[in-house]
DNA sequence: CTCAGTGCAAAGGATTTGCATGCCG
DNA sequence: CGGCATGCAAATCCTTTGCACTGAG
């Protein structure tokens, strides 16, 4: 899937697209796109930024913790959300590639909050091969990157 | 590149060299470069690899549990250890730049193992320039940045 | 002497799990 | 119907903390 042909946030059709996409995906390895499942995605796509589940819980508060906790670990285990270990406090959550933009994180080491950032994409490129070419020199199979910038945010 | 200059892991000099630089650390900072902080410090350099809190416990039984974490937390706090967050069981630790050569990780997301890796140091320079672009476009101080590469390792 | 550091045991807290029930296919 | 999904409450388990004691300066 290409970026421009992926409709972009806040366009009417990207909700359904989502859907559409994250349901067939499930539905590939047998797993139901229930209600409390689409919901969840819909909070996530709706906050555009990665959200910790009190913030998820918070924003749709028929959300079961316990429910919520299982369905984003099926939807992480499906490649359809992505878990972002701050290591302070709770994990973020956020919808993954490609249903969200390629992108990396600043993370603030003093109030944990999280940014999305863009890297150049010669930039990116270049990490790509780079870390490619040393998993296959290592025999490992690469799934993802992640490349987070830690410092403290404006606010701290 | 500053390599040449560090002492290479398991050279004899290897460990004064590194707990002259962290007795001199921690004296800055008003903390004692105890005997207990001392061979945490020397388990990890041993090793040469991120440990997670119970391989450095037993690595060396006479650390208390209680008293590693603390120290641990210390000795990041100060900018000589570094945690690696995996989200999976428990923390790894390594000991920080420059005490260590720049490096990255590649992480198993199926048993959590890490291992460092080396990107080539023009693509790290291209890193750096765009995420401290990034950085004071938007007000943020950089302190350190992670490039992670997540998928299966050999073993899995 | 004083106060940071230590070790034990207990608490804290994010995440997971057992179990009975609901609901989709 | 059969089995995945749900929700509540309880359990799990990594990590932190209270407290009394020890040791370095």
């Amino acid at each position: 899937m290409t970026a421009e042909s992926l409709p972009v946030p806040g366009d009417k059709d990207h909700l359904a697209e989502i859907h559409l996409q994250i349901g067939s995906r499930l539905a590939r390895q047998e797993h139901r796109y229930t209600s409390g499942r689409r919901q969840l995605v819909e909070v996530m796509a709706q906050a555009g930024q990665p959200m910790t589940l009190p913030d998820i819980v918070a924003a749709d508060p028929n959300l079961a913790q316990s429910s919520a906790y299982r369905n984003l670990d099926v939807l992480v285990r499906s490649g359809v959300i992505r878990r972002i270990n701050t290591g302070s406090d709770h994990a973020h959550f956020e919808l993954a590639e490609p249903l969200l933009r390629h992108h990396h994180h600043m993370i603030c080491i003093r109030c944990g909050s999280i940014e999305d950032i863009h890297l150049d994409s010669k930039v990116e490129l270049m990490v790509d091969k780079s870390l490619s070419d040393i998993a296959s020199q290592n025999g490992f199979t690469p799934i993802h990157h992640s490349l987070d910038l830690h410092g403290h945010c404006v606010d701290c």
